[in-house]
DNA sequence: TTATTTAACATACACACCGTATGTCAAAAC
DNA sequence: GTTTTGACATACGGTGTGTATGTTAAATAA
């Protein structure tokens, strides 16, 4: 076996930085982590690091790009087992109320995140997730389900409050007990961008 | 004159301290901010700064303590003005959007204060805001004005999406075509609290 | 196959910063 | 007037980031 191309060893090295990046991140937080544990427990040095990422706020945006692919791979796939499209957006929402309770996703990407790599919606993962949420605004507005928002304005704001949502429940000392109520107040929010019954 | 207290220069140096932290933290961020700088600016030393505050994250709490109480003194007297407590609330919580355009604001206390002291409710400051709003909710809730909800979550979650729209305003390149696209959203989400028309 | 180049990564170093331990001096207490 | 307190300055050690330099194995060319 062995003859590992060049190329191909690069891959894993990069793939054991992200993976001893997360851990640590999601433990100690981005700013107390220490880039030398950090490549001592993925069996290389911080040369590999800065190589490959350029800075310690490279690696966190690569960690960040790749929680955050995940979570919106994993709440389209729950949006898209319904068939009522409303009802498939507000389970994708609750979908990511539900993932912030894991403490990677609370402390990457929800608190690091935004601190040291800005707005959210820049990111090229979040861009994706809120596009799709948008256009499916778009068309609940046109076939008259929605009130006439603004679609994008819309997107936005029911993206940000279930983001706020699982940050409360994530801070929380009994998330079990605040999940349900959390949801329920989301469910109640989201209900002003319905149409009045009939107008059709 | 002259003739100065012990105690009075001790105030006037933590103010002095405060200060200059508003500045340095809102412009670098906290975890850029050098304690050496913001003293020297101050005009004192480190000394003064660990006798005071005890590490970088009590002063960081003291400052986040003086502008989110500046913040609530100052939604307060904006609702206060309404005389239906609806439209104070909704003015409260827009007041709390424009607010948030404010760089110090939106660095200090959106961005690094829950990265590195963790969940807003839980600051001694005890989130002024979030508890006048609770109280809010609850006073109209009891009187059928509002839908039976958790007045925390529904607390918690206005002020999430205030939060967030505050967000997407400040990181627009036009803030000032965004403002009214997203107070409007956050006016039509809002109403999805409303009881039925006639529910008494 | 052998020589040469490239580049992925390791090593070594310089600098900045936080926190603490110690020193100093003016104001308060007696 | 002497003593004591404590608010603040100074000095030091440890840690961590980023960069400059070295090394070696893979890729390329002769």
């Amino acid at each position: 076996m062995a003859a590992k191309k060049r190329a191909e060893t690069m891959a894993e090295n990069r793939e054991k930085l992200i993976a001893a990046a997360r851990k640590a991140f999601a433990r100690k937080g981005f700013a107390a982590a220490s880039m030398d544990e950090l490549t001592a427990e993925a069996g290389l040095t911080r040369g590999a690091l800065y190589h490959n990422f350029g800075d310690k706020r490279g690696l966190l945006a690569a960690v960040v790009n790749r929680i955050d692919g995940e979570m919106a791979a994993r709440a389209r796939a729950i949006g898209a087992r319904r068939d009522d499209p409303w009802e498939g957006l507000l389970a994708e929402a609750e979908a990511y109320i539900e993932m912030a309770l894991e403490p990677e996703v609370q402390r990457i990407v929800l608190l690091d995140g935004p601190a040291f790599l800005g707005d959210p919606s820049q990111w090229p993962s979040q861009n994706q997730c809120l596009v799709a949420t948008q256009e499916l605004v778009e068309r609940l507005v046109a076939s008259g389900f929605l009130k006439p928002v603004d679609p994008e304005a819309a997107a936005r704001l029911l993206s940000g409050t279930a983001l706020n949502a699982a940050l409360w429940i994530a801070a929380s000392e009994k998330p079990a007990e605040i999940l349900p109520k959390a949801v329920e107040a989301f469910r109640v929010l989201a209900t002003g961008l319905l149409a009045p019954a009939g107008a059709k």
